[in-house]
DNA sequence: ATGTCCTCTCTTAGAGGA
């Protein structure tokens, strides 16, 4: 089963994209982020036409998050991360797929720092903590996924002198990702290449793409289930090079069957 | 500071976010 993530930066603005993505690399599950669209202007029908089911949930302008999958029914759990009621931003979506718990995140960016979207930032990091316990406590096979907004050590980043004083980089940002990731679970892409360069994210700015300045901020966070089942994990690069394409690429694991 | 690209609006230019 392959499993994706990929934030879109607009699912609308970039549906040519990502029906073309689809439909080259079929994965099984798609994690979605930054759709910017408001819950009734998702574009339910074309992914149905692409042979998706999907469930989501939108926000006017800003965050947005949605759950594909293809040829399996998709059980949602919850569209929110537990702990705070007052928490507008769509940044969460979480749904049972082929007996697979999947948990599609779009964690705050968090600049300026420091400041008050940081400590949003570190709040929602917080939440998602002690949510991800409590996944991980009932023994099912669960993966996190998505736009973590965090390089968690300094070979996911171009230059990581130039990113220590921002929230994606940030000491407490990445002593924040250990702790989540020290309950045990595996990052998917260092379990399979712990010391290569691989990034999932380029900048518009200064054609960050054609020189390779990028950073690793979307991840697969693996319970040990799942861990054991891993058989790849990479990059679709060149989808980042298309015309009119997102600021991050498609991200995507291979598990096997039971 | 800047670069680019998305979305929305007191809309066709500017603001806010990333």
């Amino acid at each position: 089963m392959k499993i994706a993530t990929y934030n879109v930066n607009g699912v609308n603005g970039r549906l040519p994209v990502l029906l073309r993505w689809l439909n080259e690399t079929t994965p099984d599950v798609v994690c979605l982020q930054e759709l910017k669209a408001p819950q009734e202007k998702f574009p339910e029908q074309a992914i149905l036409d692409a042979g998706y089911n999907a469930i989501w949930h939108g926000q006017k302008s800003w965050n947005g998050v949605a759950i594909l999958a293809r040829n399996a029914e998709i059980k949602e759990v919850r569209r929110a991360l537990p702990g705070d009621p007052e928490d507008e931003h769509s940044r969460y979506i979480e749904a049972e797929v082929n007996g697979i718990t999947i948990g599609c995140l779009y964690l705050p960016n968090g600049n300026p720092a420091p400041g008050p979207k940081f400590d949003y930032k570190l709040r929602w990091f917080e939440r998602l903590r002690l949510h991800a316990a409590e996944l991980f406590a009932s023994s099912m096979p669960v993966v996190l996924t998505g736009d973590y907004n965090v390089m968690p050590t300094e070979i996911d980043a171009y230059k990581p002198e130039r990113w220590v004083e921002d929230a994606l980089f940030r000491p407490e940002t990445r002593a924040a990702f250990k702790t989540l990731v020290d309950q045990g679970w595996t990052d998917a892409i260092r379990k399979l290449y712990p010391t290569e360069t691989i990034y999932t994210f380029f900048d518009y700015f200064r054609d960050a793409y054609g020189r390779n300045a990028g950073l690793r901020i979307d991840h697969f966070l693996l319970s040990p289930q799942l861990a054991s089942r891993l058989t790849a994990a990479a990059v679709d690069r060149n989808v980042r090079g298309w015309e009119k394409t997102s600021d991050h690429c498609p991200v995507w694991i291979e598990l096997a069957d039971e």
